[in-house]
DNA sequence: AATCATCCCAACCGCAAGCAC
DNA sequence: AGTGCTTGCGGTTGGGATGAT
């Protein structure tokens, strides 16, 4: 197709910004709007791609942008929208204001990811790879769906009022519930049946493939995931020093291959032991958001200093 | 004090969707 | 309908900061 690349790279700077290129962007952007970022840089004067300066802009000269640590509420929401959205880094970000999806990525990635049981990643590339068509429009409406499911939740967790889903005020959901989103489910349910057949023959023949390659211990950990809606994992039922060692126990050697994984994770484990896990906070001490009123004004007057 | 390893985050890259023509 | 441009997104990387030896 041959894109053209988004800037000329001749006689363009890159790399950290400096403090004047700073504020050019920012006079000019607060006397014009960015309007087209392509052509911002030539009428701004700097010597920067457009794609440079609407990231800089975003990401960190926004007058909007919060900056600094991230408090224990926002990190039991990103959890809690992770679980929902996977890698969706934007979606996410739209629910934390303030706070770009590339600082919400890199702390996932340098801080959160860390203290996840490696267990809990279940990327499935394969499978989606090989989508139909009407398959990849499913995951499209149910991502949508999951969206707006989360949107709400985090509402009715911020807010501790359970009646919003029951209303459908969410647009996306509105049309889920209608007859549209009826007739697409049959669809769905049809194709559904069509595919478990498929699915069946290809997972007998995975799992044999996993046994011959001496990976059986990750395809039990994908069985065991699937369990966990309903029972509380084992990681979750450990104690506290538990969970430590047993994280540390299935720490890879050099520490890359947890590091590799990336793209979509279930975080299917919302009970209370696994989210003190993750956000540090001792036993006993948190009721999952939303759950309990005071979570979160408690959790402000102790860690806001 | 010097060197090496690791962490963190700003910035870059490539891809895809949306839009205008 | 096809094409090219712009924008937004997610993954990855480079390099400075910090800690360990």
């Amino acid at each position: 197709m041959g894109k053209t690349p988004c800037c000329d790279k001749h006689g363009v700077r890159r790399g950290a910004w400096t403090p004047e290129e700073d504020e050019a962007l920012v006079e000019y952007i607060k006397k014009h709007g960015h309007g087209s970022w392509r052509t911002l840089p030539k009428q701004a004067g700097l010597l920067r791609c457009g794609k440079s300066c609407r990231l800089r802009w975003i990401n960190y000269l926004r007058p909007d942008i919060k900056r600094g640590m991230f408090t224990i509420e926002e990190e039991g929401a990103i959890i809690q929208l992770h679980g929902m959205l996977g890698n969706r880094w934007a979606a996410i970000a739209s629910h934390l204001p303030g706070r770009t999806d590339n600082e919400i990525k890199n702390f996932w990635n340098t801080q959160l990811k860390k203290r996840l049981p490696r267990s809990s990643f279940a990327p499935d590339h394969a499978n989606l790879k090989s989508e139909s068509p009407s398959t990849r429009h499913m995951v499209q409406w149910e991502s949508a769906r999951v969206e707006a499911e989360a949107r709400l939740s985090l509402e009715s967790s911020l807010h501790n009022s359970f009646s919003a889903s029951k209303s459908y005020q969410d647009h996306f959901l509105q049309l889920w519930h209608s007859e549209v989103g009826q007739s697409f489910r049959v669809i769905k349910s049809k194709e559904e049946e069509e595919q478990q057949q498929a699915v069946v023959t290809q997972n007998l023949a995975s799992q044999a493939s996993l046994l011959s390659s001496s990976k059986l211990e990750s395809s039990s950990e994908v069985v065991s995931l699937k369990l966990k809606n309903t029972e509380s994992s084992s990681f979750a039922n450990m104690t506290h020093e538990q969970q430590k060692s047993s994280s540390k126990a299935n720490k890879p050697e050099d520490g890359g291959a947890a590091e590799s994984v990336s793209g979509y994770y279930e975080f299917l484990d919302t009970s209370d032991s696994s989210i003190n896990h993750l956000l540090d906070v001792p036993d006993g001490e948190v009721l999952f958001l939303g759950q309990n009123d005071n979570f979160l004004n408690n959790t402000l007057d102790g860690r806001c200093e």
